[in-house]
DNA sequence: ATGAAAGCGCTAACAG
DNA sequence: CTGTTAGCGCTTTCAT
């Protein structure tokens, strides 16, 4: 700035108002330093703007790693923003090794006030809170109280997913939950227990077990399930996520299952995988993009000061693809 | 920081040096400024910081959209910067619509100083290359001579792919090209024709057409083609990358044609959607994951003030898997 | 209509 | 060892 002011033969206070087109600058002058603004490619620095002004107009979104998942959030905010005078940035939790709880604080922290005038985080690592900026939290985390918040209806989608396997009629159903801190993995093992209490078929403990939404820490308990005795292997697996139902069924086909013919799968989210696989793979809809957009509206009406409603909880949908089917030898009821 | 200061009771220089690990500070004041920090809560302002220091620790890397293409270079690049000591942040060019050539240069600008060291560009929209700050674009413009780049050899690739479909027997082949103004899509089409140019098989202006790499803007090209009488049209298709190819298939089948029995396709990038695709897309594969790991790398170097070697090319690699076949009624030589 | 000066949160030189 | 001082690039009074 302080090149286009000599070089506009003007002082930085008046290349401050011409950027920032305050008024009480001669028509002449303004066109005069524009010009050489436009010459020189000159770019206001993000940093000392809003270190001086308090304001940056670029939000934040914290992903913990760039997946499916977190991408179509993205994409829905990056859509969303367009209706706002806000920029998007997207933040990696990269290695966060050794202090995994609350990185998504400290990070925030660190860049609020002179980098991003408000976040989203996106299925947070802890608690946490007090947060010093304006904070969304999709898929949040269980407890987190006091924060906006943007999910899904898990407990229903699970309940719905579990009654879709029972429709078709199997009975000895396998459960691969997710992240045990988090609010929609418990939401997701509950809505399967409902289900299937209400079936009046007791879960067996065997069949049940955890993934961490991941697919690597997927296989070890899927192999476990699906290498039980034929007669009490499940016919059917819900897995609480699409990735994590993906290595189910190639950990089901490594072992000689055939999908669905010698077991259905069903898993949770839709993220374009979920349509693209092999096996299409029949799941529960989250409105993912949706879902991003709304908790960037959200956030964006936070930073208005105008008042937000709380907790969202947006619909979750059965997508019937390919992978899931009747158990063998079962004989469809005649309601006829 | 101040508030620090003035709970610890000492200067904010000594708070600074306490963050900074500087030593000449006591360590019996080192241990109490530390744990007033742990108490407050407080993290540095990265804007602030760098703005006095001129370095942030953080690169950028700018992407148009967030796309699997991009998102896997993202990745790659995610995973080699634990590596360096600096962190990633991704920034995407929004709306940019107006001033659709280089945006990249305007935002590097912008965010360099206080924000970003240096920053990786994904398919810049121009050839701009006088950046404030190091920048290493990945699949370049058509003419971004200056910069160091990290491509795949697109031309390799393409000679590889088109060869692939002639030794299948395939003698009429469509192509469907990328963005005219990359460089890559330029010696896609490059390596085609001369694929086609060695076989000896002159190439039909009416089987070429250009789909942008995007699948909106391959629709209407790839029905033209198709549509095309029965003894002119293609009986294979090398579409420039994946997500266009996907849509081939996908306009292919709304005609009635089957993949790969009526017509094969061959993809580029080997995107995740590729092998994931319900026809798994045979495809020349980029190593995409690498080459944002390369690029990284490079980056980084430019940083440390290592000399870097200006033009990295990749290899690409022949993925076969179900979307080509034999035309029909081919008779494969015998070479007994 | 314009510029001088103060200060945003921080770090680096220098004094003590 | 510690505090004081200056200033990074910018915006914002407040004089002129």
């Amino acid at each position: 700035m302080a090149d286009v002011a000599r070089q506009a033969g003007v002082s930085v206070a008046t290349v401050s108002k011409v950027v920032n087109n305050k008024d009480g600058i001669s028509p002449s002058r303004v066109a005069h330093v524009r010009q050489v603004i436009a010459d020189l490619g000159y770019e206001a620095s993000l940093g000392a703007q809003s270190l001086r002004s308090g304001r940056s107009g670029v939000v934040g979104m914290l992903v913990a790693e760039f997946e499916p998942f977190s991408t179509e959030l993205l994409k829905g905010a990056a859509l969303a923003i367009r209706a706002h005078e806000y920029e998007l940035l997207a933040y990696s939790g990269k290695g966060m090794s050794g202090d995994r709880l609350g990185w998504e604080r400290r990070h925030i922290s660190r860049l609020s006030g002179t980098l991003i005038d408000g976040a989203i985080i996106v299925t947070p690592s802890g608690v946490d809170d007090r947060f010093p900026t304006p904070v969304v939290a999709i898929d949040p985390h269980l407890g987190t109280s006091t924060l906006p918040t943007v999910k899904c209806d898990s407990y229903g989608g699970a309940l719905e997913a579990t009654a879709y396997l029972l429709s078709l009629g199997h009975r000895r159903i396998g459960f691969l939950g997710g992240r045990a801190d988090l609010q929609s993995s418990k939401d997701r093992e509950a809505g399967f227990r409902a289900a299937m209490a209400d079936a009046g078929i007791s879960v067996d403990a065997d069949l049940i077990d955890e993934g961490g939404y991941q697919p690597d820490l997927s296989i070890s308990p899927t192999r476990k399930i699906l290498t039980l005795p034929a007669d009490k292997r499940p016919t059917a697996i819900f897995a609480a996520n699409d990735l994590s139902a993906i290595k189910v069924i190639e950990v089901a086909e490594s072992l000689g299952l055939r999908v669905p013919d010698d077991i259905s799968v069903i898993g949770f989210d839709n993220v374009p995988e979920a349509a693209l696989f092999r096996i299409p793979l029949t799941t529960m809809a989250q409105p993912l993009q949706e879902m991003g957009a709304r908790a960037m509206d959200m956030l964006c009406d936070l930073l208005a000061g105008n008042d937000v409603v709380k907790n969202v909880t947006m619909p979750t949908t059965l997508v019937e693809r390919a992978s899931c089917a009747p158990p063998a030898g079962h004989i469809p009821e005649d309601d006829s």
